[in-house]
DNA sequence: ACGGGACATGACTGATATGTCATATTCATT
DNA sequence: AATGAATATGACATATCAGTCATGTCCCGT
């Protein structure tokens, strides 16, 4: 499809006015992607639903693959701040779990347009779905790596860990978040914590 | 795109030459989508790698979207088979997931072309996706209310539990199955299932 | 060895979407 | 109120692809 990368015509804004007519396409993007889907979603569509002409797209998008990769950025964003505030008050490395567990799967439930758009991200441009886990793996990593410096959690391969939880988190996002919409998320955010931190495994102290 | 699910025109083939011919398109199928994606794997693509007419095409499949169903339930065979062998010596719940974990790492290596046509299913039609993880879900599920009830593990929401673990592999499948092809895969399974069996809550018996 | 159902071909049509471009509008600045 | 850079328009040329169809080949059963 698109090749070339160098020389961007003009792309960033240049007055809030553009910056506005930017926002309003990412935004009509976000909703026609999360809703058909990104190979239903054209250009036209998006347009339409934005309210602009067609021309207009291509003054600050190269591609339907660059909107996307933004709005990949986006919800990066936008999720980190939701997992920062929701585990600001956590006193220990599982405390902080089981808050963000539920943070997740609520912010998943309010954003299922978003969340469709990341995981589709994956087959139009690997790289940034690639970049997007990778980023929330290394700060997960170091956290898991503190905690059990802290002595707060058993020593263990911090990256499978981390990307074991990720997992996890994305699937019960999915289940719980996009396709129960009715379920209570607590206490499928407390069953899942509770393997987190006790495992399977039966022990003396339960009957 | 394709509306009316009536009146299948031809469809399965009635002899053995014909039946060789749909493989050839399915085999075809696999790689094109598991290489290019959904998106860019064409119906002439796939005929061309199949070494067929285009025409040849539908007289066994009725769009793009019917090969991939196809292929969902094709991979859903085969991991069924791959993970009933794997897990068959073993002797308890724990036991059966730990070499279940490996097990499906290692079958995500070895095929992922047919990992990824599965997760593109889910933009493509996600009504196979959802019964391709339910299906999986269900089995899952009763094992762990028969190890509950056999005392092997502790008690728990085995839905949740079920759904945790399912994503907990495939995310684990797709950093070490597909992204990072080489490191060894028996550690990465022993360090996860480390956490699933014991959690990462500190206890007393380790230092 | 021939009749007929199954299978196979590939050129062609219609539909759709992308990206371009000549032209028009906005608006801050002078 | 004139200027010009930034922004906006939408018709259109171009490309691509799905699905059809008239025609032809294979091969089993008799």
């Amino acid at each position: 499809m698109s090749r070339r990368e160098l020389t961007p015509p003009t792309l960033a804004p240049k007055t809030s006015r553009g910056e506005l007519t930017r926002q309003k396409i990412l935004d009509a993007a976000e909703r026609e992607i999360g809703r058909k889907g990104f190979a239903e979603a054209s250009i036209s569509t998006i347009t339409a639903e934005a309210v602009v002409a067609q021309g207009t797209f291509y003054l600050y998008f190269r591609s339907k693959e660059d909107v996307l990769r933004e709005l990949v950025l986006r919800m990066g964003r936008r999720l980190r701040r939701h997992l920062t505030l929701a585990t600001a008050g956590a006193t220990s490395r599982l405390e902080a779990e089981r808050a963000g567990l539920l943070a997740f799967l609520e912010f998943a439930r309010a954003n299922p347009n978003l969340y469709r758009v990341v995981e589709e991200s994956q087959f139009v441009d690997p790289s940034v779905y690639h970049r997007y886990y990778d980023d929330f793996a290394r700060n997960y990593r170091s956290a898991l790596v503190a905690a059990e410096g802290a002595r707060e959690i058993r020593r263990g391969n911090a990256d499978v860990r981390a990307w074991a939880l990720m997992g996890l988190a994305v699937m019960l996002g999915h289940r719980y978040g996009l396709w129960e919409t009715t379920v209570p998320l607590k206490p499928v955010a407390d069953a899942a914590f509770d393997m987190i931190a006790n495992g399977l495994e039966r022990r003396d102290d339960d009957a």
